[in-house]
DNA sequence: TATTGATATAAACCATTGTTGATGCGTCAG
DNA sequence: CTGACGCATCAACAATGGTTTATATCAATA
């Protein structure tokens, strides 16, 4: 989990994650949304396939990247059970 | 919020966080817990408490740390409002 | 097959951040 | 007041990670 974490960390690939949480994209569709570099993009998006929280799919020359839920489903329950994250209970606060 | 995901990117930060999940702690409990030197300790608690992660009280010579509920929860809406993570929905894949 | 478009990979560089060791400061016991 | 305990802070160093530039790969098209 902490490979997530540590993915999540930067701000670029935020801006990315942020644009595909609203529909697969093209590398180029990424790079006009967030207006870096091919390279650097493509980096990022390399870090996102290696933490496990994106995945790609070729069309044509193109390719397409899209977040993959089960593995946010499986950050968003483990960030609850682990680290007591709520949701609506909140344990954590225990007595002395 | 990335600066919470930038601080929980950090191993021992994540151990840290996991022990005061289970309830307040002292730094010296803190350091034979996660094994790490005092100074140490002391600086990924820092980090924890600009993220605004934790609070700290002072005990007589010790100064004992605990999650802020309300930080962990608004950090887990954001994620499920923002990043689209689920709780029990999955908007996210759309269509083209 | 040669060419162009779309993306991945590699090397070199620079900026951040974690780690350590030394030191300073507040608090309690003698 | 003095010494010991608990913790924070600072300087120096090491490691990690993001950025750029250049180059390689793979698919479509002429």
């Amino acid at each position: 989990m902490r490979l997530i974490h540590k993915t999540l960390s930067d701000v670029n690939r935020l801006r990315i994650v942020r644009r595909l949480a609203q529909g697969e994209a093209s590398v180029t569709e990424l790079i006009d949304y967030v207006g870096l570099s091919q390279p650097l993009v493509s980096w990022h998006l390399g870090k996102l396939r290696i933490a496990g929280l994106v995945e790609t799919r070729r069309a044509g020359r193109e390719t397409v990247t899209r977040l993959i839920p089960e593995a946010w489903d499986r950050f968003a329950s483990y960030e609850r059970r682990v680290l007591g994250l709520s949701g609506t209970d909140a344990p954590r606060t225990a007595a002395s």
